[in-house]
DNA sequence: TAAGTATATAACTATTTGCTTATGAATGTA
DNA sequence: TACATTCATAAGCAAATAGTTATATACTTA
């Protein structure tokens, strides 16, 4: 059990960012994985510019980072995020995400960039 | 560390309701104390009904628990929840919330109903 | 029983949020 | 250079959210 104290508003943000099924997937498939924005997008059957906007969101608090390869930027979790501790324990809770990349290169969509 | 594993579904609906300051604040509060609605209406300095709905919303997942003495219905923290322990590691790393309860006893208003 | 206190619910409002489409900027390649 | 691909940003919109005031319900006490 982590010992951590940690200030209420910045748990509430936290907790607000990671209160929403897309950001959470999200988190918990980038502590794996890097991952690029167009693989994010096959895997949420969303808009680019809706997963563009979430990570955004997850950059500006520092709770990812980006990396420039070539023609693509891949995000990953920010391992040495103050708060990262507390927001793995959560992700380890929950259950691997590790079947949604597994459909992606079974489509052939992962191999395009990665 | 906690090796539950938790629906990604479950763990957004618990983590949203956590992501809000009041409620965050009263659930680390009820945590260690009983408390009646007028107590948590002082302390957070909002409506009655604003509190209420708080209160409803935590209710309605089952993560506290009402009880009624006379005149006041007290809540707390439901800790035979399925999900309690992964609540309780969040609220352990928070800081302790008890000056709040001490400023209402110092301004007499906790007296008033327990 | 009547009046007072505590709480819940309903109705409304302003703000936030997550999505969309349109477009711009950066990189890779013919 | 021209074109394609990847990603970010801007603008707009519908739904969700957290608060408010007004009112109903439940309990206590004079």
């Amino acid at each position: 059990m982590l010992k951590t104290t940690m200030k209420i508003d910045d748990t509430v943000t936290i907790l607000k960012l990671l209160g929403d099924k897309t950001r959470l997937t999200m988190m918990k498939i980038m502590d794996h994985y890097d991952c690029c924005v167009c693989e994010l997008v096959e895997i949420f059957k969303v808009s680019q510019p809706a997963i563009s906007q979430h990570l955004r969101k997850l950059r500006d608090l520092g709770l990812v980072k980006e990396e420039r390869r070539g023609q693509w930027i891949f995000y990953s979790i920010n391992k040495t995020h103050e708060y990262y501790p507390f927001i793995e324990q959560i992700l380890q809770q929950l259950p691997s995400q590790a079947d949604k990349l597994k459909a992606l290169e079974e489509q052939g969509t992962r191999i395009s960039c990665c």
